[in-house]
DNA sequence: GCAAATTAATGATTTATTCAAG
DNA sequence: CTTGAATAAATCATTAATTTGC
């Protein structure tokens, strides 16, 4: 109103609260009817107008994902901590009669740092890898426009990764038809044994 | 191998408790480079291609969203049940001194049907509201674009939707300077009271 | 028991949405 | 605002489970 009040809307405890648990049931980027209604709503508890509404949403969803950013970039921190010791125990000779190593996920983060662009890498692309002969990267979707002739390399030339050992069972020829899949005796491949962390 | 062989992967036991054991682990979107390792290893049990873990991965991810789609659903229609013999209460006058009806939700789900496309509905943009005057559901950014000259209509000829009590306390003039906003007692609007579901 | 017929699962494609870089 | 890159949703198609009648 007069020229004494601040510059720019304060919300107030109530204003902020309602607009919180809207945000948390779902509403993140309310449109124009939403705004309206939420505005004529708050103007109950202090000045308001529709533009407050709007960019109080958009803000709040912006730095809600910073947060997720940030605490992404803890986990794997811990990730990293946790896989990096393990790093020397697989240069160990791997033609066992156990079935190789298996860790598909991704290699441990960089050397922590507090502050990279790390959203982005789990929830879109990953540059990833060191570009690997004839796979450079390329994003699984585009691996899709192609006749998928992607030839499975040798085992041996592919990077065996850190830990996690499965299927301690004999390499028995699996190769059958589709039918007989099925057939294989479940005492045999019981979940217990493999898989161990 | 011979053209007898079926028209399409047909996971052997093996290859697919390795699969469902690396989504369990946190493995639900791989990237090209670990598809590739994945189908390598899971070639040693049986015929497979990078299309195949491709695929698989996709699928199992959308129908575990739908099986929790499906159990939403339940839920919901148990909570219709709960709170529909409410409904005529909503009747009532409103001009008590209970702060007024707050949902800005869109429509409630619709009288429990067991098929209807609800994950978009909490997911996606929702179509929405009824085009209300002047406003057309119009994309909130739109509103970005034109001066925010936008009135808050008088509360009266807001819809009032669906129940969402908030604040039962008494309409003591909240309207003050910005100061003083973070200095109402906290006792005062302790968040276990209101948003009653 | 055993196939033919029917239904449920699930692999494979296609189409829509989303996010954000240019 | 447009567009590129990626994912999610919807859909199609084939295989396996199962039901059914004999």
């Amino acid at each position: 109103m007069s020229p004494a009040t601040s510059s720019r809307w304060c919300p107030t405890p109530e204003q902020l609260m309602i607009l919180e648990e809207l945000y948390r049931r779902g509403i993140k980027t309310p449109n124009a009817s939403q705004i309206q209604r939420i505005t004529a709503h708050l103007s109950l508890y202090g000045n308001i107008e529709g533009k407050n509404v709007f960019y109080w949403f958009q803000n709040h969803k912006a730095r809600d994902r910073q947060k997720l950013k940030r605490n992404l970039i803890k986990q794997q921190q811990l990730q990293y901590q946790l896989y990096h010791p393990d790093l020397h125990y697989l240069q160990q000779n791997q033609s066992n009669h156990h079935y190789p190593i298996l860790n598909y996920f991704d290699p441990p983060p960089p050397p922590p740092h507090t502050s990279s662009p790390l959203y982005s890498l789990s929830y879109h692309k990953s540059p990833a890898f060191p570009p690997q002969e004839g796979l450079e990267g390329a994003p699984a979707q585009m691996m899709m426009n192609h006749p998928w002739k992607v030839d499975i390399p040798f085992i041996s030339s592919i990077r065996p990764l850190e830990t996690l050992e499965l299927f301690p069972i004999t390499a028995t020829n699996f190769k059958e038809e589709c039918k007989d899949n099925n057939k294989i005796s479940p005492k045999l491949i019981s979940t217990d044994h493999f898989l161990s962390l």
